[in-house]
DNA sequence: CATCTTTTGAGAGTTACTGTCATTTGACAG
DNA sequence: CTGTCAAATGACAGTAACTCTCAAAAGATG
């Protein structure tokens, strides 16, 4: 590992008048929207409620959120897994690469965003259609390793071999989060993905 | 491996009249929904559209398919995967016991059903929307290995290591069939299944 | 043929979204 | 401070996937 800067996971502070209207806006419809959630659930809440809540149209509702999935599964973490990606040895196996990546990124996050992110993982657990919206194109993590692991290839179009590999590791990271959410956000999310990692390197070799 | 009845993979023909009838316009439904499908697309193929080519009203589209995806998503293998992986001994590695029972299963779906079946794949790959909705769970194969898994080690509550370890399977398995679909139906199913294993079970050594 | 049960269709209602257009509001030059 | 331009917003109309309810049609049964 090299010494690493304090991690750029999050954006800069916006500096004209508009752009800081914006980001209130946006935070606004969050939390009205999350707040919402949890009185009433998420399927029983309506756009057009949280649009009253948040004091906006629903038309601006929807230029801020695609969907009102969006609204839970959107972020801002891309750029920085990416980043945190590619910053890793090329010649490293690819797990690996991930496993520290996702570590680093993840106690990163849950220094400065812990309660946000147990909420939106618990929404994602409890909401089937949630669950299903991880894998929309928009959001997918898989799309992201897959990203990384053609670049770093240096190639044009990704193997097969590069498709089977990210969708493995996106769907055994999803499923650590998904328990550490399940379980009350209790469990050591490091020590979770550092044994689901494990096992894909052992090739399930107990089970 | 032991020798093998023709495969229950079909259910077995009705007997009243009513069921012939219900069959009948299920299959009409489907029918007139792919010929649409190809057409004019997933997208602008709207279930009035489907229900007046079917001669059904919209009321009875929805009493067939829940939702407009279960109408290419939904299938009747479910029970047949479940009896294949339960037919492997129960000592062996997971992942083999996977491997076999799947290419068995695809062979012989092959024979009979090989065109829908592409047709079906070939829309997942390119409608985003149904690829999502490959992981509602109504119809997500992960629910399916993950059953399996918790029968054979005879417990109640599937533990972590048995989700992460189906989510890892269903997504490549998935991934082979979409691959499969990609690529025109030319290649090999099996060897493609064969390939997505070998990288399972040797830790993604390569990558 | 009579009756009971299942299936169907009609219609009204909800909600997530899309597209358009006029109005408002912040940015910026003079 | 003022006028002008571009970006952001709200009002509104429309679409399509569902959901619910109820009455009519059609198969099952004795």
């Amino acid at each position: 590992m090299t010494p690493q800067q304090p991690a750029a996971a999050l954006p800069d502070a916006p500096t004209s008048l508009r752009e800081r209207k914006k980001l209130k806006t946006r935070q606004s419809i969050r939390r009205e929207a999350y707040r919402l959630f949890s009185e009433q659930g998420y399927e029983n809440t309506t756009v057009e409620q949280i649009s009253a809540a948040a004091e906006v149209s629903p038309s601006t509702f929807f230029r801020y959120f695609a969907t009102k999935e969006d609204l839970v599964l959107s972020d801002e973490y891309d750029p920085a897994v990416i980043a945190a990606l590619l910053e890793r040895p090329a010649d490293e196996p690819f797990l690996t690469s991930c496993r520290e990546a996702m570590i680093g990124l993840i106690r990163e996050l849950l220094q400065h965003e812990r309660d946000e992110l147990y909420t939106r993982m618990r929404l994602v657990t409890e909401v089937p259609a949630l669950r299903a919206g991880l894998h929309r194109s928009s959001n997918n993590p898989q799309v992201l390793f897959l990203t990384v692991l053609t670049r770093r290839a240096g190639v044009e179009e990704p193997t097969y071999e590069m498709r089977v590999t990210s969708a493995a590791i996106a769907a055994a990271t999803a499923e650590a989060l998904l328990q550490w959410a399940a379980g009350g956000g209790r469990e050591d999310i490091a020590d979770l993905v550092d044994r689901t990692f494990a096992m894909l390197e052992s090739g399930f070799a107990g089970v």
